[in-house]
DNA sequence: TTGTACGCGTTATCAA
DNA sequence: TTGATAACGCGTACAA
């Protein structure tokens, strides 16, 4: 910049100005400085501006995992609003690790960032998160709902959504339900799904058996696995609710394999509806997550914070729906095969 | 940094030691100095010591989309393998658009990124790239394979991986073979992938036939309606080439809301190998390309890069594999309905 | 082992 | 409309 200036005859701080307040400055000199700056391929740094301006221009995105397709469309949303708007995304995934979640939020931090989008929290976090919010760090919570009202977050009620999923199961009469689930001892969301299943159960007088829940990562191969266990219970489940449509999916793999039919021998249930689920045979019944729409809010809200100081705080809850295809059916004693065959 | 250092009763010099050459300084003072930095919430600077320094600890990397898994894979691997060096990663998706890549790449130069991963770039970006590299920016290309000497890349062959994929279908005795390609006017590996397939054709002597080809971003409805398309041709094809596994698994979606049979009435191959490829009903034959090992080598030749002023130029490219699974058969003459309907 | 002085590339403030 | 000067928070060179 002083090298631009010195060529076009003027201060660095007009060059300055021609950058961030063109109106002030000439237009005689701002058109020279800027035929300089291209001529001499100069290019603005950024992390020198905010140092001085004591502002900052990144924005944090913190989501366990990339894998999944959700996370992709959520991706893809906050960083085409805040190219929009100026911001830049830094990306840090979490792997739903403790250490790796400070880590990274130690890393943003440093870097100064303008604020956070949290995709959630491990279990044991909130205290740090809090901390950071009162710090004055504007930080959004996507895809949970807290009970902290201290804390921003636009997400859905993980609770109710499984409850009503697991509720639509027993409204098929199913009484034996497998339970695939994502890490519920790390994240709070996957653990709310773990309540609600359990609440749902309870409330219609089925106990609850241990041996139907199994704790896996959100993968193909993982809810195939998984529901290899299940299957070779004593007494297997009729239907099978996995908290995410990979699960799911991996599960009626496994189903099929065994030579079972799905609905017909046994229900399959999802969480999420990623795309494929439309797609699958025979399609996927599940809880569809407003992705999108919480995507969006995400950085709306953040955005605003960040233009209030972070104290704004806001709270969003979106509604989620039982998305009822084909892969789920009416429990008919002895209908099934691997039942019958006992 | 200074706060620290006056309760200290040091050096802001001092302080800064303790960071990063704890070593150089007495233990005694060291630990005062951490636990001084811990009662007070410091939080280090890493803008302005990037400033400082003049070096930057963080990449931009950027992709096209982030719908598509591979890319959610890839994310995953270089975020993770930068974090462990101590590097944060800046993500930009530029939707295939040529403008946003540019706005994107601006972008991060202006953070000073200290080095770059493109996922190929947009037809027509070459020269811009080229004066990139040649300013010293480090900068390695994954997923394409490049003609030009001067720019690092880790990639693989896509011409020949389309034209392997159309020379299986031919050797299955398809003649009429319809392509669902991603936006190959606007990239250049995805264009390579169309060379393929009419090489591959011109190899056997089939005419090429434009109605045949679709040009669609990869996406599962996109390779649906695509598929309504050429199916109602006059002369409809008798195997579909998706030069995406997302595009693929629409196609047989469409194909089979038709009353169609997969792959008895009509062959689908995809390209990608992503995760549910094999999890399709019938499984799916496709192009499996080493995602996981051009993501680790992208971010290592980029790391080694980095460490060299950017003077080192790396190019690797990788072999992909026909993974023959279920999807396609044998064409025998008049057996497809939608032909014997005619 | 520690401190001083200076510079990194920009913006803010104030004065001209 | 423009410029001089002092920050911003840190690293580096050199001296002590």
């Amino acid at each position: 910049m002083k090298h631009i200036a010195e060529i076009a005859g003027v201060s660095a701080t007009t060059v300055s100005r021609a950058f961030h307040s063109p109106h002030t400055v000439r237009p005689e000199t701002y058109n020279r400085i800027l035929r300089i700056c291209k001529k001499n391929r100069y290019v603005y740094n950024a992390t020198a501006g905010d140092l001085s301006s004591k502002k900052s221009t990144v924005i944090g995105l913190i989501i366990p995992t990339a894998r999944n397709s959700i996370f992709g469309k959520t991706i893809m949303v906050i960083q085409e609003r805040a190219q929009e708007v100026g911001y830049s995304i830094m990306l840090g995934i979490t792997n739903y690790n403790k250490m790796i979640e400070q880590r990274i939020l130690q890393q943003f931090l440093e870097r100064q960032v303008a604020g956070l989008i949290l995709t959630g929290f491990c279990i044991g976090q909130e205290g740090y998160i809090k901390e950071l919010v009162e710090t004055g760090v504007p930080c959004v919570v996507r895809s949970e709902k807290l009970d902290n009202n201290d804390i921003s977050y636009v997400g859905f009620d993980n609770f109710k959504a499984a409850y009503s999923m697991t509720e639509y199961l027993i409204s098929l009469n199913h009484r034996r339900i497998g339970l695939i689930i994502g890490p519920f001892s790390k994240v709070g969301r996957v653990m709310s799904r773990l309540e609600g299943y359990r609440s749902a159960l309870e409330k219609h007088s089925i106990p609850y058996d241990p041996s139907l829940v199994i704790e896996r990562e959100p993968a193909l191969i993982e809810g195939k696995e998984a529901t290899g266990l299940l299957m070779t219970l004593d007494d297997p489940p009729t239907a099978l609710f996995a908290a995410s449509d990979w699960l799911a999916i991996g599960a009626m793999d496994a189903v099929k394999q065994m030579g079972l039919c799905v609905p017909k021998d046994i229900s399959v249930a999802g969480f999420d509806d990623i795309d494929v689920a439309a797609y699958i045979d025979p399609p996927l019944t599940t809880v569809r997550t407003p992705t999108h729409e919480i995507a969006e809010k995400s950085i709306e809200v953040l955005m605003e914070m960040i233009n209030n100081n972070g104290t704004a705080k806001r709270q969003y809850c979106f509604e989620t729906d039982l998305i009822i295809r084909k892969s789920c059916s009416e429990f008919k004693d002895k209908e099934p095969k691997h039942l019958k065959r006992r």
